[in-house]
DNA sequence: CACATGTTTCTTATGTATAAAAAACGGGGG
DNA sequence: CCCCCGTTTTTTATACATAAGAAACATGTG
């Protein structure tokens, strides 16, 4: 009943691996695979089986060869990759931001579960986790109650996001000389650098960035409710913009000039530099999630 | 396969209402009954049919009359009342701060259930749905990891605690003299009052006057990840000290004191008072709960 | 004896089944 | 036509089943 997408995400990674290697070449043993593949040895295992089948590698005792260069076609494609849950996040978020989906829609699980084609249980247990996104309040014995990506969310959202950032950013004044973190500031710089430079035909990988920047801002001092934050705040950006490319390009890069300025602030230990450096990136980041509402 | 509960529950508070009926009367319509009882007109009808069953009611035609006044004795106890998805919230705490568990324990779906009766399933989802709370994570494909009931836990709680209760707090000060929070602030300081008149019997009774004292200055202001946020207090703070009862009466009695000095900051409208006085109290309530997880 | 591979056992991810509860439907009386 | 009650349909809460994956155990080889 379970669905093999580890095995074919394995797979496919043990392409990359074996692309690696010489023809003739013995192969790394099976828990080295493990922790390259980050899998367990049992899947490991079947890969290696699925290879010596296609005669890619042949398996001599206590011994595997590379035989063949294995070819980009025997990859299995993404979306088998990808497991029942993963796939229901998609479906949802899809259902919820570009369909319908207005405010007080109720949501019914079998419903659901029939338009996705998966079981119940797994449209529940997604529910129950998504939950904490803000997006939908469950009902005793009934279902869920979809409460609207609307403007209000959006405030919301943006209020704690606000303190939470402040927080971490203020504190970047205080960081002695030797932080390893000035380092990863720094790369930081280098990185939107770089996005900026080549923007007109990178401006779509800003957004993993984006989250990127912001995480390593708020881990200056670790606190699990506030990464916890983070996977909101990331969902709801990667899944909304996802379907609202309006400005794309110019959307980013104006924040990624505003990153810079928060960067060069942050380095500056001046803190009301900081202070309104901050506020000034996400109040622009507000607005501009407000305005793609409507 | 599903439990009765509701039905039960449903029953146990029919008895009530039934109470206040004299014999012969005609008792309210089924769809008042829905109302009252707050479940489907399916369940109130079930209930009816047990009570006429057992004699307390009689079902002519289109008319429900009393016929003998409900006793105690009939009804439900009240572990039966409780819908597993509960008892495995009850089980799982118990579990977790009264048993061994120490950080980094891992945690296993099959064993859990099998140690407390159920399904897989409700073990499951009561996972993901706790998750959200800060002392478990998940790893792929694995079971997951408790992280403790640490003194971080606690700190990094605290953190996030105080700045969403001063910003609550820092409101009123801006709040106009007709709004009706003043109303309930002073219904507040009333419960308080009464609480510490008779503090030696009911100091058990501050655990929820805290809730409910924290969420009103939450609601000047309403925002769901605040919201949401409390529930994690309210959870934590609920079983913690359900099973930490060292100093309770005393732990009680400062906390109302300090609640009633913060009643009176919010109403002088002097934000460095509100200020003063809010973080004296969450200070000292972070103390208290370090001070018992040891 | 350290590490690699082969084998067995246990757990998780996901589907299916079903009683309980909710919701929808329908007829009848005031 | 609105409300009440009887009946039917749909959905949810919970249990159980099973293939995939992880972990534990066993055996072999340099």
């Amino acid at each position: 009943m379970r669905t093999d997408t580890t095995f074919k995400r394995a797979f496919n990674d043990m392409i990359d691996i074996l692309r690696t290697l010489d023809l003739g070449e013995e192969l790394p043993s099976e828990n080295a695979l493990r922790t390259q593949l980050g899998v367990s040895r049992t899947t490991v295992r079947k890969v290696l089986a699925g290879m010596s089948a296609r005669g890619i590698i042949t398996s001599e005792a206590h011994k595997r060869i590379m035989r063949e260069q294995p070819r980009q076609i025997e990859r299995y494609p993404k979306e088998e990759t990808l497991a029942i849950s993963e796939q229901v996040e998609t479906n949802f978020m899809e259902w919820m931001l570009r369909d319908n989906a207005c405010p007080g829609t109720e949501i019914n699980e079998a419903e659901l579960a029939r338009r996705f084609g998966v079981a119940t249980t797994i449209v529940r247990e997604f529910l129950n986790r998504f939950q904490r996104y803000g997006l939908i309040e469950k009902r005793q014995n009934a279902g869920w109650v979809f409460k609207g990506f609307t403007a209000s969310f959006a405030l919301e959202l943006f209020e704690i996001r606000e303190m939470f950032e402040m927080r971490s950013a203020r504190l970047f004044a205080t960081l002695p000389d030797g932080s390893p973190v000035w380092k990863q500031v720094s790369a930081m710089r280098t990185a939107h650098l770089e996005l900026l430079a080549d923007i007109d035909a990178r401006f779509q990988d800003f957004s993993e960035l984006d989250s990127r920047f912001h995480r390593l801002i708020a881990a200056v001092a670790p606190n699990r409710f506030i990464e916890s934050f983070q996977d909101v705040i990331a969902i709801v950006f990667h899944y909304h913009y996802q379907w609202n490319k309006r400005d794309e390009r110019t959307r980013n890069e104006v924040a990624i000039r505003e990153h810079l300025a928060l960067i060069d602030a942050l380095e500056s230990r001046n803190i009301s530099l900081i202070d309104r450096t901050c506020r000034s990136h996400l109040t622009s980041a507000r607005e501009t999630l407000l305005r793609s509402i409507v």
